[in-house]
DNA sequence: GCATAAGCGATAGTATTACTATTATAATTG
DNA sequence: CAATTATAATAGTAATACTATCGCTTATGC
């Protein structure tokens, strides 16, 4: 599938909750994002530290502390600017599209498969960043203080897309009673599938690199809303 | 509903790889257990630390550090007992029970809510700990060690939850594809869509202490079957 | 019932992590 | 070109996640 947004020169922006400088705005932001999107990939959320990131880019922990007050805002920081860019990508998949049944098929097959091309927007490798969300986007929110960063807005993003598809469910089905929870259930669980099919293969049926995972799911969500 | 395995005496046994020492082996290893459900309930799993459960109950660290390797190997521990006592529960949720349907209902029920009585099955707090697997669990099996941990089996009781489930969805329907999929997603599902309700609202459709969370799974999982 | 071993508490110590602070130099901006 | 701001270099601290030693106590085995 040729990729509209390559080439497009589209601005993915993120709420200044979310840093403490703005990456955006100098080189070694940037360097901090991609190369951060890189380690963690790597080493996983858990063995990555400022320090190892600081060595890789050679530049002090100190600096980096200048844009993230921790490796949790940088995770947090990570995860809006996905949602913010997939809520751009289901825009475009489903743009100009009448039915509202293949609106959501295509929104399904997005949010359930993970990145294969580097559409290039920005200054960040979409692919990479794909794969940390699908396995370490958990470790975002599932923490003592969701209360305090849900306050401050910092998963207004998540919760734009789920919106958007739940609107599209409800398109389809407006007697349908639960929404939120079909959409976020497909998302969170295809993160989980995926996890599953490369660690606890007894816990699925995924057979490697198949279509299962967005089959699954969206039979699962038509057999639902069209009982 | 009354509970069948009230004073029944049931002993939970963990498998040998999921401790140095068998804390069900002594007084220290028991109050090891239960007090840090109790800790890791009040704190959460991330501030949880054995310096602090060794102050709770007066034993230093490195008493602690003969049971478990580090606080990762507890979780493993307190998760497997948490399954392998699920794999009871179930059993007498479903025994006699002639109707696969009615099992499977009864089954997805227990699944999905939270404990609320204390079975007084051992030295553990079940209501606790059942808190602790919904919010906590996925850190037990998402980091980088979970393949190594996989192989030697610390994730056995899991899968056979699993798998008992999955074995009754396919006497519903023995042509259906993913068994596997739709068991380990209500699983995970329900305890991400508590979590939600808890904390972001935003993405779920749950009035707080309603059945929502259980009528959605089963009617999915219905849905799904009997198409 | 006595010897042996195992379990535990007390204490000390180390490497790593997750920061904070200070200052000099380099780059930007007005 | 002056003023501001960003960065590098370095140092330092408190907490974490352990490991090691040792002497006392309590089981267990004969």
């Amino acid at each position: 599938m040729a990729n509209l947004m390559h080439n497009l020169n589209i601005q993915i922006e993120i709420d200044s909750e979310l840093y403490s400088k703005n990456p955006d705005s100098s080189a070694l932001g940037r360097k901090i994002i991609n190369n951060s999107i890189e380690l963690i990939y790597e080493i996983g959320f858990d063995a990555f530290t400022f320090k190892k990131l600081g060595t890789l880019i050679s530049s002090p922990e100190s600096s980096i502390y200048r844009y993230f007050d921790n490796k949790h805002s940088l995770l947090l920081y990570l995860t809006s600017w996905y949602w913010t860019w997939t809520e751009y990508q289901l825009a475009f998949v489903t743009t100009n599209i009448v039915s509202p049944q293949e609106r959501l098929k295509r929104s399904i097959k997005m949010l359930t498969k993970s990145v294969v091309e580097d559409t290039a927007v920005s200054f960040v490798n979409e692919v990479l960043l794909s794969e940390i969300i699908f396995s370490e986007s958990i470790k975002a929110y599932h923490t003592k203080s969701v209360d305090e960063e849900n306050k401050k807005g910092c998963f207004r993003a998540y919760k734009r897309v789920v919106q958007r598809v739940s609107d599209n469910v409800l398109e389809i089905n407006p007697e349908f009673l639960y929404p939120h929870m079909l959409v976020s259930t497909v998302i969170e669980g295809s993160h989980h599938q995926k996890y599953f099919s490369e660690h606890l293969p007894a816990l699925t049926d995924v057979k490697k690199n198949d279509n299962s995972i967005t089959n699954f799911y969206t039979e699962m969500v038509f057999n639902f809303l069209e009982k």
